[in-house]
DNA sequence: CAAACGCCCTGATCGAAATCAATCCGTCCC
DNA sequence: GGGACGGATTGATTTCGATCAGGGCGTTTG
């Protein structure tokens, strides 16, 4: 198993003591694996746990009245899916498994548990809701105050900033197990018209791109035209200490 | 002073120990006004201080690098403003007051200690966060991937739903201080295109408007037409207990 | 009081992205 | 091997919303 994978996202920002340590790993006690397509959780399905991710991808949709879907965040290792039970009895979004993923099931009162004993765990978790939270405010400006362009080579940059914390971009090489659908239904746009941006993106020398595997080339270039601002630094100095 | 506004919020999920109640009232010790149109928080400067709204309305956004304005959110009576203090140093969006407001201000330290004494109280504005992220998040896929008009649509049931619990909805009654353009940087359009989709809801008899004053006649169809989900109510049966 | 300004409203034109329609290509499966 | 299928690609056309331009109206301001 190899220790939690939210203590190690966790130990990027802080030095965890011995018990916040042990608290965490309960939260991974279990792991349960699904296939690349799998629905995780289901729209408007009340389900009984949160999930911390230990390896793969997935991300979170809505499908709306008119059929159409929005993709609003991709999930990887360390993510925590499906907070949104913490607020609702009914889930607001869909979460399908990108690629085959493993995942840790834990239920809200084992978090509550944890939260009751250990405030800077606490403290940490709601800083990560909020980042998250910042983060999705960016992709919101990006959808509706850019070109199709600049959506499209922010949604790329932001994949690399969370994938290079994680070690999973090599210089800017990464695996990208997206469709362009993916893509269009996470930026707002329509498959057709994702390929002839990347298309651009590829001609102007900002990427490269072969089968699932993209590089960026020039990454200044492409975040500048996307304003993108990377979020995966944390402010921690407020925290209260740990237990 | 009345009590706190934050105190009357959460009031309204769950009985408030008279201890956690104290600890509320604290966060809102001090109270400062603002004229309409001062910025409260500026993007990229680092705030000292969250703040709870304690009387009006504001907005937060940002200014992408080609001039144009992304707003995120309004926020009224309870609301927390400034909390990406608690993850970033230099706050990523900029808060501006629609009218006159009286704000609380407290600071990190402040919601620090309250999360090490209330346990509850920290599981609460948690949720709050992962609410407040969810209807950010259903925003998201109203400009993804709805019409003008449905994003329009959208902006006004969300603005009432808000409104109503704070008992400041009228039977589909509100006072509206927004102009076009503000209404157009929430939605991704262009003043005049708001301009024409409002003038459509009004003679498709989904709304009134006078001036300022706006009254949504047919609320089941406009939230149909725009797929709104009404995200006021808040699940509260995992809470730790209060202390 | 006159001027300036902010905001609302409206018409004409433009353009970015959607839609429609095919073709191509690799892979899975019988 | 040969369909069948999912995904990428490309071209032609359409459309929704942006842009440009101007007018009206109420209110602040000098």
């Amino acid at each position: 198993m190899g220790g939690s994978c939210l203590a190690e996202r966790l130990g990027h920002y802080v030095r965890l003591s011995a018990s916040e340590r042990v608290a965490l790993d309960r939260l991974e006690e279990h792991d349960r694996s699904y296939r690349r397509g799998t629905i995780v959780i289901s729209e408007n399905d009340a389900p009984r746990e949160m999930f911390i991710v230990r390896q793969g991808w997935l991300h979170s949709s809505v499908v709306l009245g008119n059929g159409s879907r929005q993709i609003m965040r991709f999930q990887f290792r360390g993510d925590m899916i499906g907070l949104p039970l913490l607020a609702f009895p009914d889930s607001p979004e869909t979460v399908t498994a990108v690629t085959d993923v493993t995942l840790c099931p834990f239920g809200r009162e084992r978090l509550a548990q944890l939260m009751a004993a250990h405030p800077r765990l606490s403290a940490l978790v709601l800083a990560l809701t909020v980042a998250e939270r910042v983060s999705l405010a960016d992709r919101l400006a990006s959808i509706g105050r850019t070109s199709a362009r600049a959506r499209v080579s922010s949604l790329i940059c932001e994949i690399n900033a969370r994938l290079r914390i994680l070690g999973l971009s090599d210089g800017g090489a990464i695996q990208l197990p997206l469709t362009q659908e993916d893509i269009g239904d996470a930026t707002g746009l329509t498959a057709v018209h994702v390929n002839r941006m990347m298309r651009g993106l590829v001609e102007d020398g900002l990427i490269e791109r072969n089968g699932n595997h993209l590089r960026v080339i020039d990454e200044g270039r492409l975040c500048a035209e996307a304003s993108f601002v990377d979020r995966t630094a944390l402010e921690t100095g407020w925290l209260p200490p740990a237990q």
